[in-house]
DNA sequence: CTAAGTGCAAATCATTTGCAACCAG
DNA sequence: CTGGTTGCAAATGATTTGCACTTAG
């Protein structure tokens, strides 16, 4: 493809490798780092919205105030921990059903939903009862 | 009370004029002063936080990026309109029985959620339709 | 060549904080 | 006096943009 692989292409496989599922800007910054791929912040950011624009990547705004990027695959809600601050996915809550049932009761059109609940993740959920 | 009424007074009432369901600190800022409290952004920034610290004012983030104040009733959730960028208050769609079965199914623990829709108001759904 | 992708530096935006003056109790 | 409010100015933190330089096609 290229001599010198383009940051958009590094970044899918990185957040595809799974180590994480949702990264902020920072956190793609430095993975990519490790990864060889020296880049400039601006540059991680201008690819990410680019794939997010183009359907690759999903963004996120979490309470923290940090956006994240995900894959955009099949549609899922989120939990972030506030122990861990992670964001893990989850499978979605509502469906077109309870949308239908909205728009009727109260006149408005859905387009989109983004749901993200608080609490522990698995891993802190059981050491934070020990 | 006061010869000077405090921001944190004159800011609740504002908010509960109804109208507007959700306010950005801008707008606040720019609400009070209409109503003859001029006053600095800062101030409008410390009296909402405060007041949310104390459970009187709920803080959303939207996805536009500035966090909107709304008055600390029971729970319900909310839709951006993507046309006129109101946030707008609709019913839960979401219980503590679809919670339980998600714990169940996934090791999380669940404490809070933030539901936001996005898509059309009541009223700029029917102009988008004219 | 021409458009897209990059790096670096600087600008924005929405808060957030430091600090001294002020006000109610 | 004493602690909570306020105004003003300056600091933050995360994101965005301008611009010149490369690179892919």
């Amino acid at each position: 493809m290229s001599r010198k692989a383009r940051i958009s292409t590094a970044m899918v496989s990185l957040i595809g490798g799974g180590e994480r599922h949702a990264w902020t800007l920072e956190e793609l910054h430095g993975g990519l780092a490790q990864q060889g791929h020296s880049t400039d912040f601006s540059s991680v950011f201008r690819a990410a919205e680019k794939l997010a624009a183009d359907g690759v990547l999903r963004k996120l705004l979490v309470e923290d105030g940090r956006s994240r990027f995900e894959l955009a695959t099949e549609h899922h809600d989120h939990l972030y921990c506030t122990r861990c601050h992670a964001l893990v996915a989850v499978p979605c809550l509502i469906g077109h059903d309870d949308f239908a049932a909205l728009e009727r009761a109260t006149g408005v059109t859905v387009r989109d939903h983004h749901l993200i609940l608080s609490g522990l993740c698995p891993t802190c959920r059981i050491e934070a009862a020990a």
